[in-house]
DNA sequence: GTATCAACCGTGAGCGCTAACATTTCCTGG
DNA sequence: CCAGGAAATGTTAGCGCTCACGGTTGATAC
C-alpha cells in the first residue's frame, strides 16, 4: 500500500523519450557496442531525464548476467563475520554487485531446502563465512546443489580435498590454532587449557593436535558462550585453579573474558597465568595488558572469496591471493610460567 | 557460466505433475485460501517431489507482496550499526524477508541516483541505519522519493517534525550524549571534553548542549577517526593535560582508545580523569576498569525498524516501540575529580 | 427441477528486461 | 553505379511469476 510515487519509469518510456527502441536502451545501460555515439548520447540524456533505473528483478529474470551475491554467515555482530562480511561488500560493491545476507542459526539444523530457498533463485551465486558446523553444513549443500556458483571462507576436513582452491578461502584456522598452542608451550607451560566457543570448531582440533605432537593428553575443554560475559563465567574456575598456568580462547572476546576472570580471582597476567586469543581484534592491542594473539585478516579473506565468485562466475585471469597471513602477535597477556 | 546443473523447475512443471494449473500452485504456495484440502496436499508433494522453489525476482517482477528490504549503512564492523543490523536481520527473516545491505562511504557525497539505484527496484523498500551525514542524506532522499516504503533509526534535526514516528525509530543520540554530560557534570567537573567521532554528529550537540545550560562555554572538540588506535592517538594530547579532567567519548571504542592513551600517560582513572562512553558495547563491562557508558539497545531498535516498515508496507495494528530506553551505566571509569 | 451462490479452479495478460534473430542503413570497392 | 558487408537499430519471444478475470462444480433453496 501507499509504496512509490506514480509509476516507475521503464525501458521503453527511455525508448520513446529518445526515439529508439527499447533494445538500444538495453544495449546503452549495459554498455554494449554497437551503438553510434550519438545515439548513445540521446538515450544517456532521456535516462537522465526521466530519472530511469533499471529494475534487477526484471533483469535476472530475463537472464542477465548476474548481479548479486548471497552471504551466508552466523550473527553478523561478531568480530570475524563482521568484518568478513565487510572485505565481501567492499569488494562487491566496487564491481557493481548487490550483497544479500542470510544468517543462520547455529542452534539450528536447516534442510537442503531451507538453505537453497533463502537464495533469490535457483543457481544464484552464494559465499559461505563457514567457521561453525552450521555454516559449513551450508556450504556442503550450496556446493552440492550449485558448485559453480558458490565459494567459502573457513576451515574443515574437507578442505584439503583436491581442487579446494577453486572454491575456497582458507583461512586455516587449525594450523592457527596450533601455532599459538606450541608458542605456549615453547615459553614452558606443561598443559595449555581451552576454552571453547559453542559447536565443534577447527582451532580446538588444532590445540589438541599441538598437545599430541608433544605427548602431551588435552586436558577437558572448557566450553563458553559467544559472549565475553558468558567466557568470563565459564573461565571462573579454570583461572582460580593455581596448576593452570596457560589458557588458549577460542578468539579475543573468549580472552577478554578470562583475563577479566582473572583480574577477578586476583591472579597477575602474565605471572600467574598466560591468555592467548585468537584473531587480533581492534581491541586486542588497546586493552591493558595487551593481548597476545593471533592477527587474522578477515577482510582480506572477504574480499578474496568475492573476487574467486566472481572469477568462477565471469571467466577471466585467476585472481590471485591477496589476504595477508595469519601471524602470531606477542603482546603482555603471555610468557613463561613463573619460576 | 556454469552456474546451476540442469534447468530450474518451474511452477508449470509443479502444475504438470500435479495436475492442476499452475495459478492453484502459485495460491498453494502463497497460502491463499480457496484450494481444496487435497489438492494443496497433491501440489504441496509436487513441490518437494521436484525440489522446487520460487524465484524471487519473478515474484517480485509480477507485482507480488514485496518480501525483501534494503538496508542503508555505513560501517558493518562498527558496534552500533552491527547490532541494529543483526536486530533487522532478525525480525526481517523471521518474516520471510531477505535482507540486502548497501554500506555507504562516509567520505562520499551521493547524488538521488546513486543512492536510488541501489535499490532492488523503484519503490522497493528501505531501512537507513542513520547515525552520521551521509546516512541521513541517503534517508532525506528515500523519503522524498518513495515515502511509503523507508524508514529510519538515528537522530537528526528533522525527527522532531510532526508525523516523524511514522518512520523513524528514535534513538535519540542528542538526550543521550547531554544526560552523560550532565551526569559528568554533576560529579563536580569544571568542564567536560568531547572526543568525537568522523562527521558531524548528534551526540556532539547533545555535549555542547549540556555544558550551554550551565554556562560553561565548550571546549575545542579533539576529532577521532573510528578506530581505538585514532582515538588513543587523537587524544595523547588531550590526556596529558592535567587540567582536563573528564571526557566524554564519541562511543566506547573511542573510550578505550582514550583510556588506554591515559594509561600510556600514568594518569589514574578515574582519579585523575573521568572518561565515558557510548553505546555499553559488550566490553565496557568487562574492560578494568569497568567503562562507564550509556546503554543503547541498538538491536531493539532494528527490529522496531523492521516492524514499522512493515507495518508501513503491509497496515496491520501499529507496533508498539519494544526498545530499552538508553540509559547510563556508571561504572569504574568515572567519578568526581580530585580534591 | 431449476435458479442461486458459494467454493474451487483455470485462462490470459503482462511485470521490465535480455537473447536471438531480422532488418535497415551506410560505407566500401570494383 | 551497384554488389557486398559491416555497423546500427528494430522485432519477437520468453524468463517465472501474480493479477484479474472467467469458468466449472456441487450443495442449497424454492
Amino acid at each position: 500500500m501507499s509504496a512509490a510515487g506514480p509509476k516507475p519509469v521503464s525501458i521503453f518510456d527511455v525508448a520513446k523519450q529518445a526515439g529508439v527502441s527499447h533494445q538500444t536502451v538495453s544495449r546503452v545501460i549495459n554498455d554494449a557496442p554497437m551503438v553510434a555515439d550519438t545515439t548513445r548520447a540521446r538515450v544517456k540524456a532521456a535516462i537522465a531525464d526521466l530519472g530511469y533505473r533499471p529494475n534487477r528483478s526484471a533483469r535476472t529474470l530475463a537472464g542477465g548476467a548476474v548481479r548479486s551475491v548471497t552471504v551466508f554467515t552466523f550473527d553478523t555482530s561478531l568480530y570475524g563475520t563482521a568484518e568478513t562480511l565487510r572485505g565481501i561488500e567492499d569488494a562487491a560493491s566496487a564491481a557493481g554487485f548487490t550483497v544479500l545476507i542470510s544468517v543462520l542459526d547455529p542452534e539450528q539444523t536447516y534442510t537442503d531446502g531451507d538453505i537453497l530457498g533463502r537464495l533469490s533463485h535457483d543457481g544464484a551465486p552464494a559465499i559461505v563465512i563457514a567457521h561453525d558446523e552450521t555454516t559449513t553444513q551450508a556450504r556442503r549443500i550450496l556446493r552440492k546443489a550449485q558448485p559453480g556458483a558458490v565459494v567459502a571462507t573457513g576451515d574443515d576436513q574437507l578442505s584439503r580435498e583436491p581442487g579446494a582452491a577453486d572454491w575456497l578461502v582458507p583461512l586455516d584456522d587449525r594450523v592457527v590454532a596450533k601455532r599459538a598452542t606450541r608458542y605456549l608451550l615453547s615459553m614452558g607451560h606443561r598443559t595449555v587449557h581451552y576454552l571453547a566457543m559453542p559447536g565443534k570448531a577447527r582451532r580446538q582440533d588444532g590445540w589438541a593436535e599441538a598437545l599430541a605432537e608433544v605427548g602431551i593428553e588435552p586436558p577437558e575443554v572448557v566450553q563458553s558462550g559467544w559472549t565475553i560475559g558468558s567466557a568470563a563465567e565459564a573461565a571462573a574456575e579454570l583461572v582460580a585453579d593455581p596448576g593452570v598456568t596457560a589458557i588458549m580462547c577460542g578468539n579475543d572476546d573468549l580472552a577478554f573474558g578470562v583475563l577479566h576472570a582473572a583480574h577477578r580471582a586476583g591472579r597477575s597476567i602474565p605471572g600467574d597465568l598466560s591468555v592467548i586469543g585468537c584473531d587480533d581484534s581492534p581491541m586486542a592491542a588497546y586493552h591493558v595488558p595487551g593481548l597476545t594473539t593471533v592477527d587474522l585478516d578477515f577482510r582480506g579473506v572477504g574480499r578474496s572469496a568475492f573476487e574467486l565468485l566472481r572469477h568462477k562466475l565471469e571467466g577471466g585471469p585467476d585472481p590471485r591471493p591477496s589476504w595477508r597471513s595469519p601471524e602470531l602477535v606477542v603482546r603482555e597477556t603471555s610468557g613463561p610460567p613463573r619460576q
